[in-house]
DNA sequence: CCTTGAGTTGAAGTGAACTTCAACTTGCAG
DNA sequence: CTGCAAGTTGAAGTTCACTTCAACTCAAGG
């Protein structure tokens, strides 16, 4: 078996066949089609499932996914090195999500665990002791940006 | 200024009137009315929608979060012994869930970082070497209950 | 051959979490 | 008292990530 068909790719990915074509038609995977217009799967298309899976984990839009899928070779198989320059890029997303959601459990526990969450007075969600006219509250602890 | 009308909550909070009015259907948060049947909030209803947006960072739907607020007194306003509670639990699913990204990205660089990753013979995402035909592949590394 | 399970398509449906809209009312500064 | 920004409502619209459906074709074992 060189090829997967749909349902074997589904399995082995985890990922309905629904699913599956749905990323193809939004251009995440690719497959060849044999005479009788049955898609096939390479098996080196599991990884682009699994980096799409674990990329959806960290919150990422289909639309970047696809954006950094992107930067991979088109015209032929990407090698180790390309897998590798690409997960690099994102175990780095990784790293920032994880110190955000340890700087939301420490807030969680020292701020609304205590009892003093009030957004605009606390220090930990409002670190310069700013008050709102400046916009945002909650926003400086949550946002990607912040 | 006692109470917050639904503008100053909305700078305060970070989050739009719109949502606000939506978390109000939703039974997430509630508020009071003037006479003339304007939304007025309590200042310690900002620690509600801290607690959502917190929990939705997470990964958490309005559901589960409608859920977890339903533990709060209803007749009195939840004292620091109330949110350290509610927040103690969720502490604990924010530790899962860094966790889990934790071993996202060590299999991110020892798996797909390598090169070596085809999701059925990757020891890292498919750690009893299990081959299809018991279901999930990457599930196992990516579902919840995993 | 024939049957049957697996695959194909485009279009429409789903659910979550909001946002936008239109038509109307309130509240406060001048 | 007036003007106008800010508030109110229900209904409908939006985006994302899929799933479901109907009608049809393909592939492979008996």
């Amino acid at each position: 078996m060189e090829t997967l068909t749909i349902g074997d790719f589904a399995a082995r990915s985890g990922v309905a066949p629904s699913a599956l074509r749905y990323y193809e038609r939004e251009g995440l995977i690719r497959s060849a089609r044999t005479s009788g217009n049955q898609r096939r799967y390479e098996r080196t298309e599991l990884r682009r499932v699994a980096f799409i899976r674990i990329a959806q984990q960290v919150g990422v839009s289909l639309d970047e996914i696809r954006a950094a899928l992107a930067e991979l070779p088109e015209n032929r198989t990407p090698t180790r090195a390309d897998w590798a320059r690409l997960s690099d890029r994102w175990r780095h997303r990784l790293e920032e999500k994880i110190a955000l959601m340890q700087r939301l459990r420490d807030d969680l526990s020292g701020c609304i665990g205590c009892g003093c969450l009030s957004l605009h007075r606390c220090k930990l969600i409002n670190p310069d002791d700013r008050l709102a006219g400046d916009g945002p509250g909650a926003r400086i602890l949550l946002d990607p940006a912040g």
